[in-house]
DNA sequence: TAGATTGTTAATCGATTAACAATC
DNA sequence: TAGATTGTTAATCGATTAACAATC
């Protein structure tokens, strides 16, 4: 990263969307393209794709653009997604199953390893390949398997008991899909993605 | 409403975990609380949350704090949940499916009460209690059920043509899982919950 | 009354957009 | 060279936080 300005969450949500587009233009073979390009067809405004980009380096050319496969390389590795990322599912309901069925979307690296719950009825099942294990051995499990990332599919009575089993483990950020604020005074990321909260917020644009 | 000024985004993804919080309170028998105390544990500024209030009316008492009861029902109904909301799910893979499941923690009066596929094999197949349609019955069973609200569960190459099917049948607000921008010359309200995304600005805040 | 807490104004902070010199 | 497009500065816009008079 060539600057040294603080990155805001902003930009970093908006990289996840550029590197996709940007993908599918090496798919279709294409080999370069511009913020006003980009822009038009992610419904964002050029000048911001060029100042977010611009925050981690000079990856662009004056008068051509952008290279697509150069550009993606830089994003990945600003991401952390260079490298296979592993993650770990805690809570093997319907909403865990589902995502542990999401590897094969989940491409660049990140990949899901693991999965935990804690009815015993429930241990040994297998999904996506994927053996259901105790909680018990969420700890062991991901320090063998340098486990770095968790995501949270339990009921929102046991979210907060897991998420600190997770940051007892080591675990470096989290995505939490109960629905409450979880709390720690570890240096832990953690992000919401709650299906009911996104519902409400939608509501409010109706008519 | 009592202002006119305009609402920003940042304040209706708010409201939800006010809500959610304020409903906690009541489950306990809390009848008061202040901006301070929502504040500390929801890990907001209670500057924030007393503005972010005093944008939609003067709804509490000076020196005592807010009446919790009261308070939920003003942001009830400021996020249309004050009357049912139906919803409707295309794509019944494995996200739709533990989607459909979710109307248990849907509590405050929305509604899944549809879900649609193109899979002729899965016509008929109950989940949660609802039958799977064909995607051809989407505008009809839109308008006899009242659906407002549609949620998009399919893979990326199909979400464009469903959302347009969906804001043909009459819905007003998406919520798309599947990772693409959706294009619309409609006035639709879409948000976006897409997995993938959420994982690579997580792994960016790794180290 | 004294203490607490709101609603709101002013101050600060941060993010987005416009504009343009540099340059491919 | 002429046209296009970046990187960056300046201008604008918007959101957060602090502070405090009003008042329960």
């Amino acid at each position: 990263m060539a600057k040294t300005e603080k990155i805001s969450e902003a930009v970093i949500r908006r990289l996840p969307i550029y590197l996709r587009y940007l993908t599918h233009l090496q798919e279709m073979g294409i080999t370069t393209v511009s913020s006003q390009q980009m822009g038009s067809t992610l419904d964002v405004n050029p000048a911001q794709i060029r100042k977010d980009l611009a925050a981690f380096g000079e990856f662009g050319k004056k008068g051509i653009g952008y290279d697509v496969q150069y550009l993606i390389g830089k994003i990945r590795h600003i991401l952390n997604i260079d490298q296979e990322l592993r993650i770990a599912v805690v809570g093997a309901g319907h909403l865990g199953h589902a995502i542990s069925n999401y590897n094969d979307y989940l491409r660049d690296n990140m990949r899901i390893v693991a999965i935990f719950d804690t009815d015993p009825q429930k241990f040994g099942e297998e999904i996506a390949g994927l053996k259901i294990q105790p909680l018990a051995e969420l700890k062991q499990t991901v320090k063998t398997r340098h486990i770095r990332l968790g995501i949270i599919t339990v009921p929102d009575f046991a979210a907060q008991m897991v998420a600190d089993e997770l940051i007892d483990a080591g675990i470096e950020g989290i995505l939490n899909f109960a629905p409450i604020t979880l709390r720690t005074d570890k240096e832990v990321r953690i992000d919401y993605a709650d299906l009911t909260s996104s519902l409400q917020s939608l509501a409010y644009y109706l008519n």
